[in-house]
RNA sequence: GCCCCUGUGGUGGAAUUGGUAGACGCGCUCGACUCAAAAUCGAGUUCCGCAAGGAGUGCCGGUUCGAUUCCGGCCGGGGGCACCA
């Protein structure tokens, strides 16, 4: 046996043999208990980066744990494949998206396998394959039938010069990202889909999974935005035209919901209402409370009410327009004046018709949220005092902490803290939550208003005007409207032939593709030329890992057995978008009767990133480490930051895998840092490692020098080392647990400090059983130096495969213990004494002490505090 | 602005339900082996102090026999949402 574990021998040897006998297949058959682990796929950008190894490092561990554990395990990897930067590439490079997308899965594939990661590869997918968003476009079908795909008018980020629609965050200072051209707000017909149907649920789920972090189930809950309140109507003083209309803004108004929990789309301003009669319109509260500390209303400059009385009003057009013009940066937002435009126009105190408040346009307020209208209470809300001080407008407290501070003026800050009504009268002397109720009850009773809830989540905008996604299966018939293509002319195929040389959507203007047959009426008719979001891709990806028939998008029967995903690992940056995307679609398919899954990850974990420092020159220029090493002018070390090729201190896994093996990035990897944490490559860290492989591995090999062969096969008996058997068996226990908790530090540590008592412990079988149980333990983490070494020990079989072994629970329990002694709580001394010695036993040993005595300064002791098996506590 | 998380040696971080703070790794110091270096091995490493001893988990206070842990108030760092009514 080799003085040195060879990892660049010995790593493509096992996993040869991984792969030719299939050790990593899921085989869904027997009666084995499933496991389903589940790392996010990745993006197939170019290459393998440090993050991508941290975080499959650790599904693996947790996905090989299990399966020595006794687990039908799956553990599957494919592509996230469809996006933006392949078409990036297409323009810079002149390379096909499709063949640049799939050459990059190729070098990944072979990164990733050089990692050894325990994956079933033949559940791969590539979701720009036909043969997976051919499926997708069958389950958007299914979508649409069941009423939950809808499409309508929706403004975008439009880039004049690459015409092209641009996502948020490719609109930096509202100019395109690769143009620099000023962005539009352009109308366009898109397709969404209806996850708001959906929002009630979605909040409700989170509460039920205990396996995500608190922060995502937070953000998710934050992100989904419910807000209890009340919508009510303001009347007009004088309509503004003679004629009776409907009041606007109201039963179709706002994202909100009736009590019954029915969702409705928000409101399309519709220019016509102009000269229709307005008579009132509704405004949306979470403080109907403070109903009577009202001194204005204000609506939005997207209001129709707005833009009505702007067409005989210049002065306010003037300032409708000039709102529209403001940043949307949150530092600008930040720094916004609150501004407001009087129209003129009265409105009536829905509980006093005597009393009438002003009506303003002010820039602070949002025609997508609510109704797109308030009223101001300026003494109980922030906003609405700096514009009340502002214009001059009155401020009434009607809620006041105690009574003796009811007339208290409001200074410059408002009071939004709890207590009773005061100014308000029926509603004086109640709590403001039963003053809430109050005002909701009457206002329903008398029919101007009625509790309502309001959401910030809004409905899905799934298309895409892109080439690289999934077509959306829908001909547009001048004669029949927007047509599902029929499910036996699935999938609706990429052409092939496309042109990036000229801006704008290359589906859009490719000669022939989009031209075709209405399924319908057969008369000419043209494909939808968007494509899904790429989110739309990755929300049913792990139900087709789990069950991938040729002819559905997968068997229901199937992919009940494997889901939910048991744990799902990937970054925070998902924690929303993804995961959100992720439930709706899962909950959708359950709505519609396809599969009974409720959430699609039991568990979620959030791994940190991986982080190095980062050097710039005296010019402020980036450069990498080596760089920095060598450079002639001063160099200034910044910070510790996220690896990025912007910042230039990326290191590729690759070399470091030719340099040190698979199994010692590994072990980097899980080591020191909390794995929610972000871990700091260093190449001091993983020489650490690299010499904790060889030293597990010197202590194998040792053994197997010995010829111990004869002592392993033994039975469990002789041997005597108890000190160690227990460390052993006290090792077992703690990383089983660690792993399960997803603590691999913690495993690590566990396994050095056995490592480091084997080191000094005397030859015996029972040191021989140790090592045995230590290559068994490290054996998720450094696959192959364990196989390598199960081997040269002479066990038969992959050790991927192997036992895990099962602590002892006789073990498992010290005979002695040592016992803190303290005097008044401070430690002064500690002994040793048997398990489970008694009280009493306890305090005379330590009332004994030389130590105490003298910190007791002769003082009688008054109390003496004995926890067993831990403490005496001398109080004097 | 609102919400959340976090603060422990030179450094990454450990520490069941409050019960010996600093496990384990990195780094550093000294020593062994070597002509030398690397690798490896051994000893040490919270701070002050020769020692006895004292101080110590961001700061101030509280509860407790006992607080890194619980409570209140500050200060610093990170994250999420953001003119959300």
């Amino acid at each position: 046996m080799a003085a040195r574990f060879n990892p660049l021998e010995a790593d493509a040897r096992w996993q040869k043999l991984w792969e030719e006998q299939g050790t990593f297949h899921a085989s869904g058959d027997g009666d084995r208990p499933r496991a389903y682990v589940l790392e996010m796929f990745p993006y197939p950008s170019g290459r393998i980066h440090m993050g991508h190894v941290r975080n499959y490092t650790m599904g693996d561990v947790l996905a090989r744990y299990r399966r020595m554990s006794g687990f039908d395990v799956l553990h599957p990897m494919g592509w996230d494949a469809f996006g933006m930067p392949a078409e990036n590439a297409a323009m810079e490079k002149k390379v096909h998206p499709g063949a640049w997308t799939r050459s990059n899965i190729d070098t990944m594939r072979a990164q990733l396998k050089r990692l050894g990661f325990a994956l079933d590869w033949s559940r791969e997918l590539a979701t720009c394959d036909p043969s997976y968003y051919g499926h997708e476009q069958a389950l958007f079908l299914d979508l649409h039938e069941a009423g939950l795909v809808y499409r309508k008018q929706s403004e975008v980020n439009w880039d004049p010069v690459d015409m092209t629609v641009l996502a948020n965050e490719q609109v930096i200072d509202g100019r395109g990202w690769r143009s620099g051209a000023l962005v539009e707000r352009r109308k366009l017909s898109q397709w969404f889909l209806k996850i708001t149907d959906f929002a009630d649920e979605l909040l409700d789920g989170l509460g039920r999974l205990d396996q995500w972090p608190d922060k995502v189930r937070l953000m998710q809950e934050n992100w989904i935005g419910k807000s209890q309140g009340m919508r009510f109507r303001f009347d007009l003083e004088t309509p503004l035209t003679g004629r009776e209309g409907p009041g606007v803004g109201s039963a179709e108004g706002g994202r909100t919901s009736k009590s019954d929990g029915s969702l409705r789309s928000p409101p399309t301003p519709d220019p016509s209402l102009a000269g229709r009669g307005i008579d009132s319109f509704e405004v949306f509260t979470t403080r109907p409370d403070t109903i009577f500390g009202a001194s204005f209303a204000a609506i939005s400059p997207d209001h129709p009410i707005a833009a009505a009385l702007a067409e005989s009003n210049p002065a306010l057009a003037d300032f409708i327009a000039e709102c529209k013009q403001g940043g949307t940066t949150a530092a600008e937002l930040e720094t916004a004046e609150k501004k407001g435009f009087d129209t003129g126009v009265r409105v009536i105190h829905p509980l006093d018709p005597t009393w009438t408040l002003p009506l303003y346009v002010a820039n602070f307020v949002l025609m997508d949220y609510g109704t797109g209208a308030i009223f101001g209470c300026p003494a109980h809300d922030q906003r609405d005092l700096d514009f009340a001080r502002k214009y001059g407008l009155p401020v009434t407290r009607v809620v006041a902490p105690s009574p003796e501070e009811a007339e208290e003026p409001i200074g410059e800050e408002a009071y939004s803290g709890p207590g009773r009504l005061v100014n308000s009268r029926f509603l004086d002397g109640l709590t403001a939550e039963d003053a809430i109720r109050e005002v909701i009850a009457r206002a329903e009773a008398e029919g101007w208003g009625e509790g309502t809830t309001v959401w910030r989540l809004r409905d899905w905008g799934v298309s895409r005007q892109r080439y690289w996604g999934t077509p959306i299966p829908i001909v547009h018939c001048d004669a029949c409207g927007p047509v599902a293509v029929p499910r036996d002319r699935l999938p609706v195929v990429l052409p092939e032939d496309i042109d990036f040389e000229t801006p704008g959507n290359p589906l859009d203007r490719h000669p022939t593709w989009s031209r075709i047959d209405c399924p319908d009426c057969g008369g000419p008719a043209r494909r939808e030329t968007d494509t899904l979001d790429t989110f739309v891709d990755s929300s049913w990806y792990f139900i087709r890992f789990a069950s991938q028939p040729a002819d559905a998008p997968f068997d229901r029967a199937e992919a009940e057995r494997w889901l939910p995903v048991d744990q799902y690992i990937g970054g925070v940056e998902h924690a929303i978008l993804h995961l959100l995307y992720a439930r709706f679609w899962t909950r959708a398919l359950q709505r519609i009767g396809r599969l009974d899954v409720e959430e699609p990850f039991k568990g979620l974990f959030t791994q940190g990133m991986v982080t190095h420092v980062t050097f710039q020159d005296s010019e402020g220029k980036w450069l990498t480490p080596e760089e920095a090493e060598g450079h002639a002018g001063p160099v200034t070390r910044g910070r510790v930051e996220k690896m990025s090729k912007s910042k230039r201190n990326t290191v590729d896994p690759e070399p470091i895998v030719d340099q040190y093996g698979a199994d010692a990035v590994r072990w980097f990897m899980l080591s020191d840092s909390p794995p929610e944490r972000d871990l700091e490559w260093s190449e001091a860290g993983i020489q650490g490692s690299w010499r904790f492989v060889q030293r597990i591995w010197r202590l194998a090999a040792e053994e197997a020098g010995r010829g111990s062969s004869t002592w392993l096969g033994g039975g469990g008996g002789g041997g005597g080392d108890m000190a160690l058997e227990r460390k052993v068996h006290r090792t077992i226990a703690a990383v089983g647990a660690n792993i399960e908790a997803l603590a691999f530090n913690k495993a690590v540590a566990n396994l050095y400090e056995l490592t480091n008592a084997l080191e000094k412990a005397p030859a015996s079988p029972s040191r021989s059983r140790a090592v045995e149980t230590l290559i068994r333990l490290a054996a998720p983490m450094v696959p192959h130096l364990a196989e390598e070494a199960w081997a040269a020990m002479g066990r038969e079989g992959a050790i991927a495969l192997a036992q895990w072994p099962v602590a002892d629970p006789d073990l498992l329990v010290e005979e002695e213990v040592t016992i803190a002694v303290q005097v008044n709580g401070k430690l002064r001394d500690t002994l040793t004494a048997p398990k489970g010695s008694a009280k009493e036993a306890l305090e005379e040993m330590a009332l004994a002490s030389e130590k105490v005595i003298r910190a007791l300064e002769g003082k009688a002791p008054r109390k003496v505090i004995v926890v067993p098996d831990r403490l005496v506590n001398v109080v004097a």
